[in-house]
DNA sequence: ACATCTCCTGGGGAACACGA
DNA sequence: TCGTGTTCCCCAGGAGATGT
């Protein structure tokens, strides 16, 4: 997917109020950008490191700067999580990842029971497969790990991946790591254990997990290569 | 006192209702 | 058959209210 242009640079000043980031631009001015990502972060606040914003013209918009990326040390790494939906929907649509090719049908926010969307639903005849994506953006030492705080929702979302197997349905926990300087993925069991349990209690359930390294060369951000991963 | 529930934040997308 | 408006849920966790 290609980032909306232009992009601003500047470096961070603060974020604040989970949704906003105030933000020095190269020319001086100073704006608060929305942030897209309500999560923790942690790793990720490092004020004033270079980031990214796009412009919105949509004139309803409170706050018509979006936060994009944040470089940290040499890599950048993903703010905005539906970023990571559009760079997977794309690469479902390009068949670039062989484990979910063979579908005719993708359909973003599938609906399933009463209060839950998937990310995806991909349809071939009767057959269904759900799919879930995750933005993986916190690292120690060359490991990618995921959540970055407790996620109750994280492990609802599991818990129903094992319901639509249960069903009869091809269940996808789908991770990708939106940061270029990582060579493994885990789950992080210091942060949430119960995360960490139930996402390898979903695998032996048939929920398949898929992690995949994530390209990001401003304004492009694509689907690159399977990551090694440990449960 | 502690646990659980609900609402709230800003933007985005899908589904649905409605009027032209 | 359009376009527009509304509702719901997604992202995740904090704050306050309510329940045990």
């Amino acid at each position: 997917m290609i980032l909306p242009e232009p992009l601003f640079s500047g470096k961070l000043i603060q974020r604040y109020k989970r949704f906003l980031a105030d933000i020095e631009l190269e020319t001086g001015e100073i704006i608060t950008a929305h942030c897209a990502n309500p999560g923790s972060m942690i790793g990720l606040l490092q004020n004033g490191s270079q980031v990214l914003v796009s412009k919105s013209q949509d004139p309803k918009r409170k706050f018509p700067f979006s936060w994009e990326l944040i470089k940290i040390g040499e890599t950048w790494v993903v703010v905005n999580t539906a970023n990571t939906n559009r760079v997977i929907h794309e690469a479902l649509l390009k068949n670039q990842i062989p484990e979910l090719i063979g579908y005719s049908e993708i359909k973003p926010e599938a609906v399933w029971g009463d209060h839950t969307r998937f990310d995806f639903l991909l349809r071939k005849e009767s057959d269904q497969c759900f799919v879930e994506v995750k933005n993986v953006t916190l690292a120690e030492n060359i490991i990618a790990l995921f959540p970055d705080s407790i996620t109750q929702r994280g492990t609802k979302h599991l818990n129903e991946l094992m319901e639509v197997v249960r069903k009869g349905h091809r269940a996808v926990m789908c991770f990708l790591v939106s940061r270029e300087d990582c060579q493994l993925f885990k789950p992080a069991a210091h942060i949430d254990l119960v995360y960490s349990e139930t996402l390898r209690k979903a695998q032996e359930n048939g929920v398949e997990v898929l992690v995949y390294q994530a390209k990001i060369s401003p304004p492009q951000i694509t689907v690159d290569y399977p990551l090694k991963f440990e449960l």
